[in-house]
DNA sequence: CTACGGATTTTCT
DNA sequence: GAAAATCCGTAGT
């Protein structure tokens, strides 16, 4: 499978949001592939967007990466308590990115389970299954996404994005979640999913 | 099914 | 000191 490159990332995240979906994303770790495929994305457009935590060009240790090059994890730490994973978009000095909000699992489904539930896969109830990757919260714990990979080059072997099948699918476009602070630009449509597969965090 | 509050810590004011 | 790009358990309908 082709692993996406830096040019894929070194666009407006407007548009890397929707081609992200249907993309398996990958961790290696501990000698195994945990991936899933990308069901849903939330554009980030940076300086100009009330949302971004790089709004009005603000640069703090924790936004500095994405300031930097296209093709690079933004984890951060949101309530205290949950990780959440995102791909910085656009050239250096343009901080940009998209949040990957929800996927569906597809490799190293016992670790993914064992990460969420301290369970095998078969284990699993059928709500339990709905619940390992149906968030950004989610997913990082399921995939072990947390700060340690901030900063990580996409481009790279341990944490990545493939080109996933070439299947058609609806892509639809609403409102962002969690961002009802951010005035004019919480109404953006600017949060893109597949319109009819179960691992969306919010339809 | 929906509604609510608590968890927990980084970040910025 | 308050809020945050969230999740989960509990209680009520």
């Amino acid at each position: 499978m082709k692993t996406l490159g830096r040019e894929f990332y070194n666009r407006d995240s407007l548009i890397v949001a929707q081609e992200l979906l249907g993309k398996v994303l990958v961790h290696e770790i501990n000698g195994q592939k945990l991936s899933a495929k990308i069901v849903e994305a939330e554009a980030y457009m940076g300086i100009t967007d009330r949302a971004a935590h790089s709004f009005g060009g603000r640069r703090t240790s924790r936004v500095e990466v994405m300031y930097g090059g296209p093709g690079f994890a933004y984890v951060f730490l949101v309530y205290g308590m949950y990780h959440c994973f995102n791909i910085v978009t656009r050239e250096a000095g343009n901080p940009q990115a998209v949040l990957i909000r929800a996927a569906e699992p597809i490799g190293g489904l016992d670790s993914i389970a064992q990460n969420r539930f301290k369970k095998t896969y078969d284990q699993l109830s059928k709500s339990q299954i709905k619940n390992l990757t149906n968030g950004p919260g989610k997913l990082c714990r399921a995939l072990l996404i947390d700060k340690s990979l901030n900063g990580e080059d996409l481009c790279g072997n341990k944490l990545y994005v493939e080109a996933g099948e070439n299947e058609k699918f609806d892509i639809v476009a609403s409102k962002r979640v969690g961002v009802d602070y951010a005035e004019e630009a919480r109404n953006y449509l600017w949060r893109f999913y597949i319109g009819d597969n179960e691992y969306v965090s919010v339809k």
